[in-house]
DNA sequence: GTTATACCCGACTCTTTTAGTCAAGTTTAA
DNA sequence: TTAAACTTGACTAAAAGAGTCGGGTATAAC
């Protein structure tokens, strides 16, 4: 089980745009120079960021694309389901090839209980935290406090 | 991203033998019909559940497997990374290919931190807890509470 | 000692997902 | 008019995953 390239792309990509926010529109060229991922790639990914309103687009020359929400109210989550990079930890359909052909298996819970800790963890760390590389180690560092004393 | 399907039977698989612990040996197949999971495949994840010492194997008519360990100490993390399936959250290699070309890249830490987040609950949960289906709630509880209150 | 049970093992195929490309657009500042 | 830079759909190739197959070997029961 692997993060995908989508996922982190597109995080760096949105990272990126937040550094250079006051530079006016980023070109994709310059992103892709910079976080070393090919121009189409970036394009697709972009598509999908500005049809879910995370991106502005300015289109001709000196255009570029721009953060179309602040970084402190944008979550890594936000980022991962615009790209269709969702975390899947459990299996349960309901029709006959799901986990249990129905019912729920011995182990839903535990799986759903993991899906929600790192859905919690996408949704606390924004990309602004990102940027000041500080504030999500705290976090973790609180949780493992917090656990260690069980 | 999904979780595979190799790590949810392992572990399925284990909390079923679990349960059935004071039974003497349990065979692959009555874990195959209780858990829905071909016997083949069943086969080639017990292989490895035994060549990392968390199993038992008796051969021969009336045998099966046995755990090597007891539930409280098993841990989700022993039975996934048995089976092979490690949650990789960073992608940096050190040579040319990598990430950022041998260098960090802004989001490393983020990723990082996400792996050690998951690393802490599937260390933290032990098929016990599974088979008791409450601890890894109540640990879930006390992680969120801890963070809101940040 | 034959037989049936059940573990043991390597290799293989099929399917799905992911990564990344390509070839065409359209908008707009200079 | 031109060139920069976004827009779009479709396509290909590579990797990973799921699951199968055909052979083994050990051993309890008869
Ligand atoms: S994971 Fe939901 S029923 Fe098995
Ligand atoms: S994830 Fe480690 S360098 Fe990018």
């Amino acid at each position: 089980m692997q993060l995908t390239s989508r996922g982190r792309y597109a995080v760096s990509a949105m990272v990126d745009l937040a550094k250079h926010q006051n530079e006016g529109p980023i070109t994709l060229s310059s992103i892709s120079e910079r976080q070393f991922i090919s121009l189409s790639y970036l394009e697709q990914l972009f598509r999908k960021l500005r049809e879910n309103n995370l991106v502005e687009s300015v289109r001709g020359p000196g255009g570029g694309y721009l953060l179309a929400v602040e970084p402190k109210d944008i979550t890594i989550s936000h980022i991962m389901s615009a790209v269709n990079e969702t975390i899947q930890t459990t299996m349960c359909k309901t029709d006959e090839t799901g986990c249990h052909r129905g019912s729920r298996c011995g182990t839903h819970n535990l799986w759903s209980a993991l899906g929600l800790h790192i859905k919690f963890f996408l949704e606390t760390v924004t990309i602004q935290n990102v940027c000041d590389d500080k504030d999500f180690l705290n976090t973790l560092k609180a949780v493992e406090k917090t656990l260690s004393k069980q």
